[in-house]
DNA sequence: GATAATTACTGTAACGATACAGGAGATTTG
DNA sequence: CAAATCTCCTGTATCGTTACAGTAATTATC
């Protein structure tokens, strides 16, 4: 085995044009070694090259010793390992990428109406916190949702960018999610899809979350009951409906019709439509949001058309964060967690990469009431 | 010049293990050449290797055409630009990487602390903006402000994993400022620092913010006023308590001491404090605060004091969104474009990475109240 | 004691791109 | 017409890593 006191410098290069200083060693035999760079100040990064000098050993033994590969010498693994440690090795992600086209990356991919109340905020970190302690980086790739969908997703697959997608607002049948199933792309959604693909997802349970929430108005003697829903397109739209439906008809209660506006639109429209149905002849006494940034608007149209909450109208609302209290007490406030849903989809996406079952990478959140607390 | 009619495919190797199809060529004299992979079905990502095969170029060529080298005949640049654009070439990131160093990617700095209504979605999407179209991709780096912000920076220098950084939540004193000066690191901070460093940074006048709420208080007769201020390490703390000291005295109006929180405080920790603060003998008549966020909390604070706004006291609060207007269209509210701050974040460190004077990339925008529009 | 198996390590090639140092052929120059 | 110049193109080496196919030395097998 080579020791450091058969190793001697024996060449000195010197290229100023490049700043770096390299030099040549002769082995314990004959045979001359490149030696690498002589970091000045220990400024140049150091890499297997560096490990494999300061070692003596090979650059494929320290590859393979710093993988834990079961060819090599347990007290060489030790040795590397320390040398590693010592000067601060991390693999250089452009060189691990190129070989083997593991690009340590996660991509988000979001759409630019995501926001209501720090959506993108929670979900960013809590993908985050889970990544944090992997070698996977986070990148975001953002897309007007008008345009195409499958824009951000071709451009994933097609360049090999990512070694899995996070997605969300997700569709029944979402081509998004057929796409990257047939091309063997890692991914996780955020919402369930009906198109008999099983798949890694994390969602809210909305459909319970709508049917509690009319429980919870009948219960406080509220029997006309209108809801604000999301685009119509989208997974938890469906789901939305099917709970106010079902909880129509189980607790005995009416739909007052609600459709003008979604929860996407603008808080104006939100407003003028909320103040226009609450003014009208067949305003409801109850009202359920599926979304606490549409509930504000709301809750100063339901006002503007004279009416208070607790007294008139009851107001039941999903929400991000704690705001709704501070804005009026009175709204009945389910909390959606989203930074929890950014690490199970994070959890998913890793496992699903790791070769784990999608059916197993599976989560539905049940809604928890503020005033269950 | 060769042209296609000489290109003669001679051999083909078909390595059933790795699904993949090569092949050799004979040239117009007699030479072999590696023609590279056949795409089966397009599913294979082309390289500088594929086209230099279909338009019979040496790779070297292809790679200074697609840079419009001035040592490449036009009709060949032409050439080259058609085929890559055909075929969908695009550079592959790993090997540019690996090659020049050049990451293509910007990383956006963000403390977990950041979120007030919206901040990540809004700046995430303002650099997006201005990203979309370059080669550049943006990598969210987050950190826990309670830790020490420094980690990752240093590990974004000692990796290389970026050729810009966007920092926020910027200090008059910053020592990760100092830090990418020293290395060479092209940035752009949120905020402004005190350092005798020139760099590129966007800001908001808070300074002026302070100073016109103080007189637009003063212009509805209040004249005892508190300020709900950012943690004091900020630089933008510096910059509201300067600008609302020199409106206190341009103004005639007084200051009332309200230091036992701030805007990152909990929100209840704020309900609590405003609370008491508008019960005590020396109740203030005008408010000021620094973000939407905890504005929420202090008037759900100050109503829980019985007092009432517009009447017993005004409130002057910047907003990310425009949200406060529907909590009490009786805040006077300015707007902080955060979107529009990305995009000049992004813009500078693009600028500056491109090598535009550091003194050029500065932007500070001026508050624009919504009762002024 | 010869052969086989095992252990521990190593060199070469390749991933895709680009810097660099040519190099053939046409064109100009003296 | 030879030499110099210019145009346009090309091969080689390299970035840092890992797959693969070895190899030398030691240990086990019969």
């Amino acid at each position: 085995m080579l020791t450091p006191s058969c190793l001697q410098i024996v060449q000195i290069r010197i290229d100023e044009e490049k700043e770096r200083t390299t030099f040549m060693v002769r082995l314990g035999g004959n045979e001359m070694r490149d030696g690498g760079d002589l970091k000045d100040g220990a400024r140049e990064r150091p890499t297997l090259k560096t490990i494999a000098f300061m070692t003596g050993l090979g650059i494929t033994t320290v590859s393979r010793a710093l993988k834990d590969a079961p060819d090599i010498g347990a007290d060489t693994k030790e040795r590397v390992r320390l040398v590693a440690r010592q000067i601060g090795y991390q693999p250089n992600r452009a060189g691990v990428r190129l070989r083997t086209g593991k690009t340590n990356v996660i991509a988000l991919v979001l759409s630019i109406e995501e926001e209501l109340m720090g959506f993108t905020n929670h979900i960013v970190f809590g993908i985050s916190e889970v990544l944090t302690g992997t070698p996977y980086h986070l990148v975001i790739t953002p897309h007007a949702s008008a345009r195409d969908p499958m824009v951000p997703i071709r451009y994933i697959l097609d360049t090999g960018s990512a070694d899995g997608v996070i997605i969300s607002r997700t569709e029944p049948n979402d081509p998004r999610v057929a796409l990257m199933e047939e091309r063997g792309m890692p991914f996780a959604t955020h919402g369930r899809t009906n198109m008999g693909i099983v798949h890694p997802y994390h969602d809210y349970d909305n459909e319970t979350f709508a049917r509690e929430a009319v429980r919870r108005l009948v219960a406080r003697g509220r029997k006309n009951i209108a809801i604000i829903l999301p685009e119509g397109h989208l997974s938890y739209t469906g789901h939305s409906i099917k709970g106010f439906r079902d909880g129509l008809s189980l607790h005995g209660a009416r739909s007052v019709p609600f459709d003008s506006v979604t929860v996407e639109s603008p808080l104006t429209a939100i407003h003028d439509a909320t103040r226009a149905l609450m003014s009208g002849p067949d305003a409801p006494d109850g009202l359920i949001s599926m979304a606490g940034g549409c509930t504000i608007a709301m809750v100063a149209g339901l006002e503007a058309a004279g009416k208070k909450l607790g007294r008139d109208v009851d107001l039941v609302s999903k929400q991000n964060s704690d705001l709704l209290k501070w804005i009026r007490p009175e709204i009945i406030a389910a909390n959606e967690d989203i930074r929890a849903a950014g690490m199970e989809l994070a959890r998913a996406v890793l496992a699903s990469i790791g070769g784990a079952a999608p059916e197993s990478l599976q989560t539905l959140y049940q809604p928890s009431f503020a005033e269950d607390a």
